[in-house]
DNA sequence: GTTTATTTTTAGCCAAGTCTAAAAAATGTC
DNA sequence: GACATTTTTTAGACTTGGCTAAAAATAAAC
């Protein structure tokens, strides 16, 4: 039966086999601000109700019905996102901790309305792409962190590896958000930040850190290429 | 600190009190479906919370403090019902169960938000008033059973008694919905039961039952009155 | 005004999920 | 390969809120 702590870790481990392949219990302690224990406990619930497969010391890995349950909640928490962002006129580093809540909110059904109201959209407010109602969520972009830009490039942001509010926020300072095209003026070797060029002329640096955690295209200059 | 379930308790304590003015553990059970004993022991907690006040065998009262947090649960559902049914367009018989998790997601600012994005309704898809952001939630109307409702009369209907899936499905099948103005034909003493004549013609006859959980407005007859 | 029926409370158990503390297993180091 | 460190598990306590069964209080009936 699922709850919402259940639907939490199966979420959880969904993103860390996303991220790193292999799921071990210290990563989801840290992932969900809990305690080794508590890990350890859910596990085998979870693996009880076949959700994960779990072998003593040696991880967890999610089965079919998991991952199906992970994408689902995955589905609405973005859902909601985009519902908060589009209709409610909420910041992107302010609907995280709602989304939180209602994507245990609803089902199949519901969510499916949901997805149409908001006119289906592929991706979520940080750029995180939306699984499908079946399920799919390839992401098809092929988005590099905006360190790996060279000088003269005009990237666009596409996403932001971290989420965090802070971090959003350090952004929204910048004034930089999703779909902003910016050019790279300058690269320095020796601390990794950049020099961006904004469309109204204004000019900052970059952390290396910063960098980091956007994703980005590069665009292509169309107007005096050749 | 807020629970889902101290929120339902709470709810059903403001709902109680309102119709039928004193609030016996016994109503509790009816209304929440459970059982004396945790009535009684979710009573203390509330208690103990300051959101009601509680003498044994005596019933319990909302204190100002548990007025408030049940106004704003029930704003929070009743915009939640409107979302449902304007915006993701579902039926009024199915938005309550929905509607019972999500009243309890989000704070004020979200729940402003969501009622600014519904336009402010004053009254959900059942005819229930929502209560405003400063916790008033005076009907203002005086609605009345259609049960009372006089040969001749034509009546709209505008809120029902009893919010049931089983009751709503009965009225979606008869074809009625808020906000519909039927005239009454004919009234049977002994079973009061009433004949209904629909704005496109048809007539049906509707139990004494089914009348007095319709809520309706006497409508004056404006092109051949006196 | 006893007796009977109903309502409420108490006492104690249960389930989910969290936690701490300690034991056990795995891993890293020399 | 033995020791130290880290990770994971076990054992057992705790909290919230539900439950049953029985006792106590109140209300109803004769």
């Amino acid at each position: 039966m699922q709850t919402i702590s259940r639907e939490d870790y199966i979420k959880a481990i969904l993103k860390i086999e996303e991220e790193s392949g292999t799921v071990s219990n210290q990563a989801l302690v840290e992932k969900l601000s809990t305690r080794p224990a508590s890990v350890t406990n859910m596990l085998h619930t979870l693996a009880d109700a076949g959700w994960v497969e779990h072998q003593a010391y040696k991880g967890v890995h999610l089965t079919q019905t998991g991952k199906a349950i992970a994408l689902s909640t995955l589905r609405k928490h973005r859902l909601w996102e985009v519902f908060l962002v589009e209709k409610l006129n909420f910041n992107w580093d302010e609907v995280h901790q709602w989304a939180e809540d209602l994507e245990h909110v609803g089902d199949e059904e519901l969510t499916n309305r949901l997805d149409a109201f908001l006119d289906h959209p592929a991706f979520d407010p940080h750029g995180d792409p939306i699984p499908t109602a079946q399920g799919q969520w390839s992401d098809g972009r092929n988005l590099l962190p905006a360190s790996q830009a060279d000088v003269g490039d005009r990237i666009q942001l596409k996403g932001v590896v971290n989420s965090g509010e802070a971090f959003l926020q350090h952004l929204n300072r910048l004034g930089i958000k999703l779909g902003l095209t910016l050019e790279v003026l300058q690269a320095l070797e020796f601390d990794g930040s950049k020099t961006l060029k904004w469309p109204d002329g204004t000019e900052a640096s970059l952390s290396k850190q910063t960098l980091q955690n956007m994703l980005i295209e590069r665009v292509e200059i169309k107007s005096n290429k050749r």
